[in-house]
DNA sequence: CGCCTATCGATATTTTTTTATCGATTCTAA
DNA sequence: TTAGAATCGATAAAAAAATATCGATAGGCG
C-alpha cells in the first residue's frame, strides 16, 4: 500500500516493533486482536495501521511475526539519513550517549559538542565529544541531517539557528524552550517539564 | 468556561506559558494573532484553545500577558498531586533529578529509588537516594501519586507493577519498553529511541 | 465435505481536531 | 464623533483520526 501514512500512525509503529520482538520465538504467527489486547489498543486501528506497512496476514492465523518485524524495520530503519550529532554534554546529553536503544531503527548519535574544554577529546557511551566550533564542519564533512539539542535554553535558539544554518535538517529540541525554526525543517520540541505537567493534569482529571 | 478540554489542547498550554514567560515585561498585551506567529500555530487554534482557560481578551488589545500567565499557571499547576518520585538512579534518572524546569509547573520531583547500595544516602540535585525496598512505605507516607521509571527495559514492568500496588497514580515511563497498567492509572511511555526514528522517518518523507 | 469460528481487509460511520468565516467590539485617529 | 482597522468569540465547514460494520477467506472439526 502506498497512501500517506499518518504521523499518528508513524508514532505507534515503533510500538508494535518493540512487542513483537519481545515474543516468544515459538509463536510464528499473530493476530491483531493479540496485539490490540496487549497493548490495549483497538483491534481495528491495529489491522489499519499494520495494512500500510504490511503485505497482509491471514484470515484465522494473523501475521506472520518475522516477516511484520522484517517489515516494520525495513520501514522503519531504512533510511540514508541516521546519523545524528548531539550539542550540549550535560548530564542529559550524557544520558543520550550512553543509551543503547537507537541501533535498534538503525540510528546512531555518531558525536557530541560543548562548550567546555574539559570535554574536548573525552569519550563518553563510546562517543568522542568536541568543540562546539567544529560543528559545521563536522556536519558538512559527515553529511549529518540530524541533531539533537541539550543546551540550557538561553542559548537553545542561537544553536538552532546555527545548526540548521549548517544544513541540519530535522532538530530534536530538550532544552525547556519551544524553538522555531524554518519549514524545510523538522523540529521536536521535547519540553521534559511540559510533558510531566501534562501527565499531572491527566491525572488530576480522572 | 467549563467543557473539557481535549489533551491536544493542554498538550499546547504549557508553550502558550512559556512563550509568554519568555516576552518582555514592558509589554502588558498581546494578541492570538502575535503568538500564533511566534510559534507557528493558527491563530484561530491560539484563541480557541486560550478561551477554554482564559476568561478573554479584548478586541484591538489582545489578552493581559500577566492575566493569561496566571490563568495558565493556575490552570497547569493547581494540582495537589505534584509530587513525584524517580526509580532508577541511573544516568537519565540523575539527568530529571537535576532537572530544574518542574517547579515551574508546580511540579517536584522528591526522592530516587535504586538498588545499588552505593546510592544509598547520597543527593543529587539536592534530592535524596533510597533503596528501592523503601519505595511502598516512602509512597504510603507521603501520598505520593506519580512515579518516573528510568530503570532498564527488563525491570520496568515489574517495576510498574508494584507502583501501582503501592497506590503510584500516574507513571512517565522512560524505559525502552511500552509497560501496560491498569485503566485507573495514567500511563506515558516515553521511548527515546522511538522517538528519534519518528523524527528521523518525517525528515525522510520530505 | 460442509459448517463454524477467528480473523482479515474494505467501507462506512462517528468522533475529534483543525481551519475558515463572519458579525461584534474596541481602540485610533481624522 | 464617525470611519477604519485589529482582534475577539462563536459558529460552520473541512480534515483527520478512531471506531464500527460486514462480507470474504482460511483453518479446525464433526
Amino acid at each position: 500500500m502506498k497512501t500517506e501514512i499518518s504521523l499518528s500512525t508513524i508514532r505507534r509503529l515503533p510500538i508494535y516493533l518493540h512487542y513483537l520482538k519481545s515474543l516468544d520465538v515459538s509463536q510464528p504467527n499473530i493476530s491483531a486482536t493479540q496485539i490490540a489486547g496487549a497493548l490495549n489498543l483497538g483491534e481495528v486501528q491495529v489491522r489499519k495501521d499494520l495494512a500500510s506497512i504490511s503485505c497482509g496476514g491471514k484470515p484465522k492465523v494473523g501475521y506472520e511475526v518475522h516477516k511484520l518485524i522484517n517489515e516494520l524495520e525495513s520501514y522503519l530503519g531504512a533510511n540514508d539519513e541516521n546519523s545524528a550529532v548531539i550539542v550540549g554534554v550535560g548530564r542529559l546529553g550524557q544520558a543520550l550517549l550512553e543509551y543503547d536503544g537507537f541501533a535498534q531503527f538503525g540510528l546512531e548519535i555518531v558525536a557530541g559538542f560543548d562548550v567546555r574544554e574539559e570535554l574536548f577529546g573525552k569519550n563518553i557511551g563510546g562517543k568522542p565529544i568536541f568543540d562546539e566550533k567544529q560543528i559545521s564542519g563536522y556536519v558538512k564533512d559527515n553529511g549529518i541531517a540530524m541533531a539533537i539539542i541539550t543546551v540550557p535554553a538561553s542559548f537553545a535558539q542561537s544553536t538552532a539557528d546555527k545548526l540548521v544554518s549548517v544544513g541540519i535538517k530535522a532538530i530534536w529540541n530538550f532544552s525547556p524552550t519551544h524553538i522555531v525554526v524554518p519549514d524545510t525543517v523538522v523540529v521536536k520540541n521535547e519540553n521534559l517539564a511540559a510533558s510531566l505537567a501534562v501527565l499531572s493534569k491527566q491525572l488530576k482529571e480522572k
